[in-house]
Order: C-alpha cells, then structure tokens, then sequence
DNA sequence: CCTACCGATCGGTAGG
DNA sequence: CCTACCGATCGGTAGG
C-alpha cells in the first residue's frame, strides 16, 4: 500500500524499520562529514548498500532524511541531557556532568546526529522548522535551568539568556576542532570548560 | 591577453579590480546567506548586476570564490586584531576589546567575511586548506598570547590551547544566534562574554 | 528494494 | 563582460 511517489508512510515490517535505521545512521554520517549539499543520494545509497532509487521507499525526499536525522538527534540528546538535570548534585558537579553528556552527543561512537543539526541547519527547509525548534527549545530550557541554578548559587554572573548562549557555544564549537583520541580527553575537556566559566562561590 | 579559460591572471585596469571586489563582496554576503553549495554563479552573477558567464572573467572557478572570500576576511580581521593587541592596556581590558573587535569582525556592516570561514570551512578543497590555514595560525596565535596574558595575571586557569579554543568558540559560536539590532548590543555581547571567561584576581 | 530513466540545474567554456 | 551553449550531475519517479 503505497502512497504518492511510492513512498510509505507507514513501515511494513520490522525488517523495514531495521533498513530506515541504518540508512538514517548511514544519512547521519555522511551528512557531518560531507555536509547535506555535499552529500549525493548516490552517496548515500552507496554507503547503505542498496542502489539509487531505493533510499525514496524509505524517506520521500532527502529533506525528509536530514529532518528525521536532527529530530532523532534531538530526542536522544533530550532524553540524555534530562537524566543528568534529574540528578540530585551540587550545581557545580551537575554543571561538570551536564557538559560531559552534552560532548558525548556530539563525539560519542555513532552520534552523528546533533552535529549535523549543529552544522546544517541552514539546509533545513523553512516549512520544516517548526517542528525541529520545538525540540531545540526543549533542549535550551533544560540548559536554561543549568544555567540559572549556577546564578543562583553565585557562580555566574551576566544575563542569564546570555550566558547560556555562551556556554553552550563554546561546547558546540568544539565540533569544529575536537578530535577523539588526540590529546585532551573529553573529561578534560569538560573539566576544562566547567572551570573556565564557573567563579568561586561569593563567600559571604 | 589571456589565459586558459580566458580567465586573466592579472588584473587590466583600475576599474576590473573594482569591478572584482564588487563581486567578492557579493558572493561573500551570498555564501553567508546561503552557503557555498546553496549559493549558484547565476545568484552570485544577478546580485553583482552581471550575466552568468561573466564572473569567470574575475575569477578562474567558484571556489577560487571561496578561497578568495577567507582570505580577504582573515587578512582583514588579522590587521583589526593586531592593532588591539598593540595597545598598552590591562590584560582584561584588552581581552573585552579583543573581544569587541572579533564581534565586529563577524557583525560589522558588510563583514560577511569571517561568517564564510566559521560556516564553510568544509567545502574548501583540501588543496586549497594550507594557505588559509597560514593565515588562520596567525590568528590564533594572536589569541593565545591574549590568553596566555590572562592566564599569567591569574584571570585564567587551565590548559591554554583549551582556553583559547573554548574562549574563541564561545565568540564565533555567536553568528548563529546573534543579530544586531536585537536585544543584546555588541558592547553587552562583549562585557558578559569577558566576564564570564575571567575570574576575580587572586589575592596574595 | 531494483531497473531504467527523466527533467532541471549547475559550473564552466568558446568566441567574440 | 555578453552570448550561446555543453557535459555532468543530481534528486526524484514509474513500474515492477
């Protein structure tokens, strides 16, 4: 039962929930490494190893691979970042943690996913905003938190919308020049940036 | 007199290099705007007032475009930030200065420049990398004196080339958030980022 | 998911 | 810098 183009909308079997998977984690990487534009459907079906056409049985276009490719993204991230805001730390440890699970999304094995959104966003389509900042602003809102927790217990100071953009932009940068296995670790490095923001306590 | 492809070497007269930094300046807002991949001649031919074959007479290929566009921003962005790092002041004055003018060179009128390199690094050719890369060492190594500065008046603490990357990421971070006109002036943008990174003087 | 294919677009060029 | 054009590539589709 086909749809427009001969693209489902829903999977037939499980076998074809499995091949969509792999092929998004196929789009994932190839999208960071190569960026969308640069990225050929052939690409893509290359890598997965299926021919040119086949990619479309499973995503009607290749818009619809990168939407699918941030929103995946963004739910695991989701889910990683709030079950580290859920931990009951002192705000400089959760700081720390929070930091640490967030390079982990972006140079963990197979997380290829938030890069490309850090990447590519201009790729996406206006129509298809919408819906990928609703997650983004999720995401934002749990590091809102971090960030005003950290206000609050005299450890930053500055506009609190600011300071957040700051933060997390430095982390997100990294993606620029971080490579896994050089010299820092990535719990060097997120000792490194925890210090870098955090004042000492105001002692009263 | 030409050569291969009828693209000159060399410029004829006054008004082709004017003629060619017109163009520069619109493929530099264009590629900002759209990315190098999302950005075609015919875009880049329209914007500048020209017929599509017309931009090869200024330059031999697109991404000699590109190449052009990092060089000019990085050649112009080396000589602001010298001139800061020249003046004879406090370690943190200068850093919110240094920083100041870094945000100028991403935000300032007609600065499309830099954005091109921060965006599309990934779509210069590798064989066109060294040369840009030269460049964009000097720069760096502008920033890690600053560092090194602050780190040596006790404002900074940490591993210094992690410093340098977090503190420059968190700035160039920014062209995807900011825009002038909004809540935040650049002044604001400045003071918070300096006071974020540094800490209170130690006290002996 | 494969086969065979198409229409559109794109970077680039020859010749003036 | 314009005119006229080309070869290659690309996203996507029909039909099985």
């Amino acid at each position: 039962m086909t749809r427009k183009g001969g693209t489902p909308r829903k999977r037939r079997s499980a076998g074809d929930a499995n091949r969509r998977d792999a092929l998004l984690r196929v789009c994932a990487r190839l999208f960071r490494e190569k960026g969308f534009d640069g990225t050929t459907i052939r690409d893509i079906s290359t890598a997965a190893g299926m021919h040119s056409g086949s990619p479309f049985y499973h995503f009607r276009t290749k818009q619809a691979m990168l939407v699918a490719v941030m929103e995946q993204g963004l739910v695991e991230g989701l889910r990683k970042t709030e079950a580290v805001m859920a931990l009951d730390l002192a705000p400089r440890e959760k700081f720390e943690r929070m930091i640490r699970a967030h390079l982990d999304t972006i140079f963990g094995r197979g997380n290829d996913f938030i890069p490309v959104l850090l990447y590519d966003w201009r790729s996406v389509t206006p129509a298809n905003r919408a819906r990928i900042i609703a997650l983004r602003d999720r995401y934002d809102a749990l590091w809102q938190r971090m960030v005003d927790a950290l206000c609050e217990a005299g450890l930053l100071r500055g506009d609190r919308g600011l300071l957040r953009l700051l933060v997390l932009g430095a982390i997100n940068w990294s993606a620029k020049w971080y490579r896994p296995g050089g010299r820092a670790s990535l719990d060097e490095l997120a000792r490194t940036a925890s210090e870098l923001f955090l004042r000492a306590p105001a002692r009263r």
